[in-house]
DNA sequence: CGCACTTTGTTCGGCAACCGAACAAAGTCA
DNA sequence: TGACTTTGTTCGGTTGCCGAACAAAGTGCG
């Protein structure tokens, strides 16, 4: 996996076999910064060996020395800290219809960001162009010194297997049949590139940057053209027996609902996607003359920010909404006793118009009280979320199996 | 952990700390048979490595040596076998008005059964006192010679917190509020005792020895008195984030449904329960007065009988039992994509007679084609799986942490 | 201020797990 | 029969990790 690619750079520095650098280096990524006796406390070593196997760590330039920490009453400690700054990762969104990349640190943090419309579903040549060259616009920003990025994530809206990912998108996406856009990028920058489902890596994302961090258990709920929530179970993301776990797009809420292109009735989809709401709300116009919508021809963005501006016609779509994703999510409650439910995709945008009739219509359908205490939230993240959900899968690929990292070697 | 009780055998065996004792114990134990060069290549280890560990396992009496295998072009290896009958573990199933205990051997085979009616929400002490007279039986049965087992796994019909096991069945049996369960058994048989929710322990039998054995994500459903689910999450037992994963008797069905115990309407369990599939046969009944069950005041056997016996009311009653599971059998399935769907409790005796119209509920609320592939059976473990799976409990249990054999010291 | 006590980080000798090479025993196949 | 395989054991060597000892750099009390 690891590319032995053209550029013959500064000797790779060796880093220990043994899982113990592995583990000393994601600690020292969590806890920021920490003395060596300190990582002997946590990881249960001694300090002899953790002394030895931070001074293996330390040419790889991942972590550095940084002063010296609190005495605890004898000798003040040296902190290691990790290196934010050492390499950086590109995490691109491709959606429905649209691209967007981020260039990230290693702590998350967005260096670089460019979007721009697409329409992915006709045209995948020109998808992976769009891609490469906002990648290579978010590196060219940050300067000629800049070294290349460490790896490529990349978040797609489908379900991805986990047995052969580059069979993707043609579920969905019947025109990207037999293109191979992985190859296409891997060839471009040279680097190790991961794909998965968009939902699953904004679960990711809230779990290391947003309303998840420190849980290890919650379900990620993406209301966008389609729904589909990302599942994170024992703090890794869940995909079931055959990688499809979290398209909830097709579950059945109404047996008399409206017919659906998947060929049941009454599917979520049929009352939640963006499509939906939106001739949801140009139905309900007629009906309401005094809203702000009124005389305009209105898409999602308006909607949301009507409802955001209390108009009375936008608040009603947006509770009907809210009563049935309240069904799905009663569902995901008494199934699954999730620490948390977050919700992502633009409709985040609405905060508590949200989830306030959400909460109510989730309290009527379950019962064990432990159930109904997992909290519901919207995401803060922003529609950068599935980006640097994308960004943070490889970083997360990488704290497992340093020899990721650029210039290190197994 | 280990009781240091009161009979003093002869010196315990030493193993060897590391986990590779435990990888190998384990490898015997899942392959049967499998000779030291196999256990070499299969664990990654060097022949030398292996040899070493097993001569040590050897002693312990867990493994041994049992004849010679067949050639692979050189000499004939000499075959390890793991002595299923090396000691014993008593499974217990606490219903919501029995007792059943269960004695088997490291295979899972049942060597005693013993089972009682009882009223088990009203009577606590009543209750510790029959499984442990149950148990004393099974252990007598076998023999004065037997020792005592290594271990007790106890299934109730109730949520149990994995982070404090000793508050349990508080929430649905009150009068069992400060009643020591577990500490009782403890003490009478001076042995470790493990507890876990009994659909949880029903998957865990049906992943071992039923149905499910190689599927490692499944989803297993009992319907008895209660209906709960046991969900298996990549080889595990999957909880939530506090304990109450799988507590599906009040995911809503119908919003217009009857009023149940828990508040809200048209929950599953006041469609599918025990007493609600007994309520609804005795209404049906001025309907059909041709059925074999007119004139009688049926239970639950009765309409499972007359099902059998093809019965068209009492297949009326499956039929619609079958329809109000699909739905949530489809979620499960939307949400989690398992591997499969195992259907336990007494209602499985029924067989395709429910299968079938299951399957065909399940099918118009699908959409993904892989989620709808996973298979949908009926258990085949019959009335003694939850006592089983409390078994299987302990000895997962002890081939993950040898030091609970006895006459094993770590 | 001086002195006893802590904590940190390093050095060094040693233990235990594991490996590879070598070998005898017991097979297969031409 | 002889060349070649496979198995299981022995034995010396490497390696990851520990504990003890120690110097450096703190704190706090009399």
């Amino acid at each position: 996996m690891t590319s032995s690619g053209p550029a013959k750079r500064s000797r790779p520095v060796a880093l220990p076999d043994g899982g113990l650098a592995n583990e000393v280096l994601e600690f020292v990524w969590r806890r920021r910064t920490a003395s060596r006796a300190e990582i002997a406390r946590r990881t249960g070593r001694s300090r002899s060996t953790i002394s030895e196997v931070v001074s293996r760590l330390l040419p790889t330039g991942l972590i550095e020395e940084v002063g010296s920490g609190e005495s605890r009453g004898g000798r003040r400690p040296i902190l290691i800290g990790f290196r934010d700054g050492a390499s950086s990762i590109l995490g691109m969104d491709i959606g429905a219809a649209h691209v967007s990349v981020a260039l990230t640190d290693l702590r998350g943090r967005i260096l670089e960001w460019r979007r721009r419309d697409h329409a992915v579903q006709a045209d995948p040549r020109g998808t992976a162009a769009l891609a490469t060259e906002l990648g290579e616009e978010c590196l060219a920003a940050r300067g000629t010194g800049s070294p290349r990025p460490m790896g490529i994530g990349v978040a797609v809206p489908s379900p991805v297997d986990p047995g052969s990912p580059y069979r993707i998108l043609e579920r969905i996406l019947p025109a990207w049949h037999d293109f191979d856009l992985l190859g296409a990028l891997r060839g471009r920058f040279g680097v190790p590139v991961f794909v998965d489902n968009d939902a699953n890596l904004g679960a990711l994302a809230e779990h290391h940057w947003g309303k998840a961090v420190g849980i290890d258990d919650f379900a990620y709920l993406k209301v966008a053209t389609g729904i589909g929530a990302g599942l994170m179970i024992d703090g890794e993301i869940y995909r079931g027996a055959t990688g499809v776990a979290g398209e909830i797009g097709h579950v059945a809420i109404d047996p008399r609902g409206p017919r659906c292109v998947c060929g049941n009735r009454g599917c979520l989809a049929t009352f939640v996607g963006t499509r939906a709401l939106v001739d949801r709300t140009r139905a309900l116009l007629c009906d309401f003359p005094g809203s702000v919508l009124a005389g305009t021809v209105p898409d999602i963005r308006a909607l949301e920010d009507a409802a955001l501006a209390d108009d009375p016609m936008a608040l009603k779509v947006v509770r009907e909404a809210a009563r049935n994703l309240g069904i799905v999510i009663a569902g995901v409650l008494n199934l699954m006793n999730p620490g948390s439910v977050i919700l992502g995709g633009s409709l985040a945008r609405l905060g508590d118009r949200l989830i306030e009739p959400l909460t109510r219509a989730v309290a009527g359908r379950t019962l064990v009280a432990s159930a109904a205490a997992s909290e519901i939230r919207t995401s803060e993240l922003g529609p950068r979320a599935t980006a640097l959900g994308a960004a943070t899968h490889v970083l997360v690929a990488a704290l497992a199996n340093p020899a990721l990292f650029p210039g290190v070697k197994a």
